[in-house]
DNA sequence: CATATACTTAAGCATATGCTTAACCAAACC
DNA sequence: GGTTTGGTTAAGCATATGCTTAAGTATATG
């Protein structure tokens, strides 16, 4: 398994931002242009556009397009790389408690059987 | 559902750095000290020590000091959060495509029957 | 053809981030 | 009591981030 560190540094950056995590859930509702993007922000277009340059980098956006319009949309993957990275964590420190919790146990039958070891 | 916007910004950037991403895996396997979190990491300690404080800020690892050794361990709540948050993400545009998805049945289904509406 | 719309590009600026080194403090060791 | 060990605090600095305004481009629309 390649240590992919870059992708995930980008897509973790760019979900750490409260507009760009904005314009995630709305694209996660379906395509919007840039200007459905920036209208419940409250800043210029071109600070908009910069943070979908961001989004974009991070590969969690694709865009198009489409006369002078441009229609962005979600790109599932990145967010699953993500999800993933943190779903390892939580299993690495879940069978660790699961041992932990074997030790404990052994502990507590070791304690009855009368302190053995 | 209260808009808890705050600790997911702390939180994807905490997880946005991959020094911290290591100390995080290398946590989510048992508490380390600092030292210990330090090792594998190509910079001073007090650089650790501020990752420390960023990966502390976010709900994500706590620490207490046993004598002069400061113990640190992961705190599993926060990634939680993280990844709720994307997992609902997800689960909305499943839910979008689904739609789509009975929307091209329909237009199949319709187109078989000779194209009406 | 003229004008409005939907971005786009460029430049500038204030603040935040990610380090560094130097100096300091307190628990453990000899 | 002196010294090592493990960490902490402070100051400084280079670069990155997140905006801004001003000016430009390309596609509709009347």
């Amino acid at each position: 398994m390649l240590n992919q560190t870059v992708p995930l540094d980008r897509v973790f950056h760019a979900l750490a931002d409260p507009s760009r995590r904005g314009m995630v859930e709305r694209l996660s509702r379906g395509p919007a242009s840039v200007g459905e993007l920036a209208r419940p922000l409250a800043m210029s277009l071109p600070a908009v556009v910069q943070h979908l340059a961001v989004l974009e980098g991070s590969g969690l956006v694709r865009s198009e397009k489409v006369g002078r319009v441009r229609v962005c949309r979600i790109e599932p993957a990145a967010l699953g790389t993500a999800e993933r990275w943190i779903a390892e964590r939580r299993t690495l420190w879940e069978h660790r408690l699961d041992r932990l919790g074997d030790l404990l146990a052994e502990d507590a039958d070791a304690s009855h059987r009368g302190r053995e070891s």
